[in-house]
DNA sequence: CGAAACCAACCAAACAGTTGGATGTCAATT
DNA sequence: AATTGACATCCAACTGTTTGGTTGGTTTCG
């Protein structure tokens, strides 16, 4: 280990960064509140990451990999695996918001790290496909992307959803609530709409 | 008109500030750069709004009630009207940015305009369950809660739009194809979902 | 001792907001 | 019809503060 621990600090200033990137966002975002949060000389943003943007990314790709990992592959029932997607955003609150700051901030330029990602989404729709029994085309993808926005939304917009559904979202019962019934918009969905059949060595791809 | 036609100043910085905002988001908006597109000395900004702050909701007032006129209520064909907010989303940019860096801004809080705005959803619902033959209780308002979303999600993430289903989504054909999925997904999900019948002269109104 | 981690103090640029005066508009007064 | 006074719009220049980023020196450890 390096002289007075490097790692750590390291780790400190990441976890700080996610606390106040997901609140105020990148230009909301202030250097002096992470350092201080971090309990950590401000100077040392700027050695361990380079600059304010650099931190943000670092952070982002962070919670993503976080993220990725906390969630299942899309089974069985595709329904319940909206719930999961429900429940991590449920039980963490900053990721959504994180999100959405990088989305705002990359509007629709090409991220950084694009090549990697698309993977781990091709890897999803695979196993999406697979679990419906259809070919892992571009219908996929996008059954793959609606069920996404279904699990979210309400996360993303907070807002919205209470004054759409009302102040119960926010009590654990109506939370549940709504969850039952995304589950359950979210199988009716994917029942009632039409994919491509499998076919057996099939494999048109949809990246067309 | 009052002396050097001050409405149209306000107007003009209004413009400039959607843009500004949209781009930007209020900390990372610019209120020079705001008076500079109006055409406009900067402190004009303050005479007619009082604060960045105030500007910023200004412009929000005006979009969401641009965009609340824009869009019809559910009618009989639920997919389609899923279709018309995917198309008001994809004919204005910068509608759905607006409302992400308010809902990032009001994490949860309560807005300003609170109630004014419940009685515009709480109408949508109405209308909704009007349409479906079913009570307007907080499963129908969850039900548009979530079609909401499914219209506006590829939009609000435009990036995991791409990532998911490649830069189809981009031209002309990849966005037609996706809308029609996703009101054959709409239509699929209020289908497959149970709602309360409606009863005469019913409303156990689902804001309890 | 040498290298890397660390920090207090510092800096220039950018920023939201202000000020004081110039300019245009209207309506009352002559 | 011209004069004038009251008032609102508008602007160039300014201000105090906040901010991302830097610097030069100090501590800690191998």
């Amino acid at each position: 280990m390096s002289p007075r621990d490097s790692a750590a600090t390291r780790r400190k200033l990441l976890e700080a960064g996610r606390e106040e990137f997901a609140e105020h966002g990148i230009a909301g975002g202030r250097i002096d509140r992470i350092a201080e949060r971090a309990g950590v000389n401000k100077e040392r943003v700027y050695g361990h990451f380079g600059s304010k943007e650099k931190l943000f990314h670092a952070v982002l790709e962070a919670v993503k990999s976080e993220h990725a990992a906390s969630l299942p592959r899309p089974g069985e029932d595709v329904g319940e695996w909206v719930g999961r997607l429900y429940d991590a955003h449920a039980a963490n609150g900053t990721m959504v918001r994180l999100l959405m700051w990088e989305a705002l901030y990359f509007k629709d330029r090409p991220l950084p790290e694009d090549g990697a990602r698309s993977d781990v989404y091709a890897t999803k729709v695979l196993a999406l496909a697979g679990s419906l029994g259809v070919e892992p085309d571009s219908t996929a993808a996008m059954t793959l992307l609606s069920l996404i926005g279904m699990g979210a939304w309400p996360f993303a917009m907070p807002h919205v959803a209470r004054l759409v559904v009302g102040p119960r979202v926010l009590n654990a019962q109506g939370s549940a609530d709504l969850r039952a019934h995304i589950v359950a918009m979210a199988s009716a969905a994917v029942r009632g709409v039409e994919h491509t059949p499998a076919v057996e060595g099939g494999s048109e791809a949809g990246r067309a």
